[in-house]
DNA sequence: CCGCGGGCCTGAGAGC
DNA sequence: TGCTCTCAGGCCCGCG
């Protein structure tokens, strides 16, 4: 499920909840997540005090006052949700709002401000590790890390760089997290029709034979910076199971230009193409065949 | 080293 | 209604 703007998203509303507040009480009711939990899971973050809560492509980085980095990544199907009290049934105040599957209440955070915080995840694709944030540059997961897209680093000589000589197609490339962190199947969909460029062109094609950015790196790097920023001020996208920590929907799936629209005319002005789905590397295409070269 | 396909899990939706 | 099949926002791993 969740790319980059849905992990920001889920950020910005644990942000309150957790940021200088104390864990009270840690459940973990489902340790078998993606990757097992540590046994001593609960009791090395209890007491401990959140300092700022961070994000690194999709993983959701808490800083505790213990010394440890708490990773948190939501897999396809991972929420989380806050409640100003454990007691209160979740809050039904937005008439877009869906429940969450029942019975996937894996790991519960009760904070000493007053909220509780619960991951919930069906698919349990997700995982929660804690690291030693004096070891969090030297971790795998953190190192199979490319440049954070919306940073100012993240420019068209960069990405170029990172696809030069790349015999795949542009569409793998840009899902791949070491060449750009964050992006998933929607968001690189939506960022090669902005940028008019095919998905099944080589990667290398946005590149000189030198490895210097041509014209089409420019525009994927514009591209994705807008449909991020454009992703994030709506919420994220929620197919089915991302929702915002208050429970509302994001409302960014009113917005895709090609995601899951096959069939449908392209909304480039004066294309009029019809949207065309295709598999590549085992996931969904979608594009417009007619603008995107 | 690189790229691809399988597999991990559960649930929703389509088709019969 | 109920069964079976396909597909889903991610990512690790083994194979060629």
């Amino acid at each position: 499920m969740p790319e980059l703007p849905e992990v920001e998203t889920v950020r910005r509303g644990l942000e309150p909840a957790m940021e200088g507040a104390r864990f009270v009480k840690v459940e973990a009711r489902r340790p078998d997540l993606r990757w097992p939990l540590p046994k001593d899971f609960a009791a090395r973050i209890e007491g401990s005090t959140v300092i700022g809560l961070g994000r690194r492509g999709k993983y959701l980085l808490a800083d505790l006052s213990s010394g440890d980095v708490l990773m948190m990544h939501l897999g396809m199907s991972g929420s989380f949700r806050v409640a100003r009290n454990a007691k209160a049934k979740t809050p039904g105040t937005f008439h877009h709002e869906r429940s969450v599957a029942p019975g996937h209440d894996h790991v519960v955070f009760h904070m000493s401000s007053g909220a509780s915080v619960t991951f919930n995840d069906p698919r349990r694709f997700g995982f929660m590790k804690l690291v030693p944030r004096s070891d969090l540059d030297r971790d795998p997961l953190m190192r199979a890390l490319g440049p954070e897209p919306l940073g100012n680093a993240f420019d068209a000589a960069l990405l170029a760089k990172a696809c030069a000589g790349k015999k795949t197609s542009l569409k793998a490339a840009l899902s791949d997290q070491k060449v750009v962190a964050g992006l998933g199947n929607i968001y690189v969909c939506e960022a090669l029709h902005r940028a008019r460029l095919s998905p099944r062109r080589r990667a290398s094609t946005i590149a000189n034979k030198s490895g210097r950015a041509n014209e089409r790196a420019e525009r994927v790097v514009e591209a994705i910076k807008a449909v991020l920023n454009d992703a994030i001020k709506q919420g994220g996208s929620s197919l089915r199971d991302h929702r915002q920590t208050t429970g509302e929907l994001g409302y960014f799936q009113h917005h895709f230009r090609v995601y899951d629209r096959e069939g449908g005319r392209c909304p480039t002005p004066g294309c009029g193409g019809a949207i065309k789905r295709i598999v590549q590397s085992g996931r969904s295409t979608f594009f417009c065949p007619v603008c995107q070269k």
